[in-house]
DNA sequence: GTGGTCTAGACCACC
DNA sequence: GTGGTCTAGACCACA
């Protein structure tokens, strides 16, 4: 588990954890019962306060992608989502919106919009992700 | 025009009015030259200090999106991005990452993720926008 | 870093920060990701109201040349322009047809006009800057 | 004469008059002795307020580029510079220091920035300038 | 400790 | 009347 921390993206620190694992765990590189790094080692390896790593696995807690075991770690839950369709379609569709807002302030046409989806969906290897269990 | 803040949403209420506007301009319920309401009057409606909406149409200006006057009122403006193109790829593509881990996590498949976006687009009557002219 | 304000100029205080930055940047003066004084530490010291600081921040900020980190404080970035060369040409050009119609109402001759604009590029190291490299 | 107002630019209205009349007569557009239109006339034609009309005229009036005379109209007056060799140098090498700042924030070189200012100097004739009379 | 947001209210320039 | 700037001081999120 590899995570990179830019500081100057104006995104908080635990934020960006948070995405990451989020990312690992979606695209498969990170499997559920996986241990995730503990506190203080991840502390030293990214030179980051510790208070900060608390805060990410807590937050990947509440939204139930990882279990802290106390004295054993916190390890990656099986992720199946448990919101019904209908509020996981109300979520996406606020992403989405906010998505194409933005391409059209930004003149980005609809082809190029999907090409560029494409290109983003097959670094996660999205056609695939439903057949492969 | 109408706009609604949550107070209760946790996204700063500057930027919501941010989001409605340029929600409101994609869609084309804001036509360009079309004149926002002033600062103190929807201050007053929204029952929020006259700042906050000052600071939101500060925002819109920045990314070019309205025109304030002084002494005259803040209007929308539709002029092309000043952004160079792989700009705006770097920056959609990062907004397209962020929906595609959302959908994986919430096991959102392709084709339903894709039939949501047709859908949304169509409120934008995105598919139109770039072959009218 | 040494910021002064001349409250008598009729710039707004909150531009001079931003000048006095952006110069010490193009000089070298100030390297990329060197911190910036606190707001609160430069509002002391400047004897203004530390929002004005936090206004220059954000517009620097916003102009792609420092970035602010809760938290952490504000520091230097330097990243390549993100406008479009075309966009470029027009915000210069509009610059240099301001200084070409000041120059001729003081009745400055070209060949002065070249020589002190020389004589400020060689504060900048301007011949030298793309050539290092 | 021909004033072209944008009231998109978020310059003054006044200025932008300001400046266009500073620019024609930069250019020898408008020679010293001529008539500018009336307030009226020019309010009418611009549709815009008269009293913004009337303080550019009173701008250009404290700067010594026209006089108001009363019935009579505004007229340019000769425009020599009355300043001191050292205070126009001290003036036009803010205006070049604040180019230069900005050209290099804007990743433009030396040689670039050279051929626009010779793009923008052939607008106004600049070379020709002083040998025409 | 840091910066970010919001409020309240002042004064100014512009139209 | 309009928006722009600045001050003063509150509260929150982040490190």
């Amino acid at each position: 588990m590899l995570i990179k921390i830019d500081q100057t993206s104006g995104r908080a620190v635990y934020l960006q954890i948070v995405d990451q694992v989020k990312h690992a765990v979606a695209v498969g590189k990170l499997a559920p019962d996986s241990r995730l790094p503990t506190i203080r080692q991840l502390a030293a390896e990214l030179v980051i306060n510790p208070n900060t790593i608390a805060k990410a696995y807590r937050q990947l807690e509440s939204e139930g992608i990882v279990a802290s075991r106390p004295g054993a770690g916190a390890f990656i839950v099986n992720t199946d989502s448990a919101l019904s369709l209908a509020v996981r379609k109300k979520l996406m569709c606020e992403l989405i919106d906010r998505l194409l807002v933005e391409a059209i302030h930004m003149n980005i046409d609809r082809p190029t919009l999907e090409s560029w989806i494409s290109e983003c969906a097959r670094k996660f290897n999205f056609e695939l992700k439903k057949e492969i269990p």
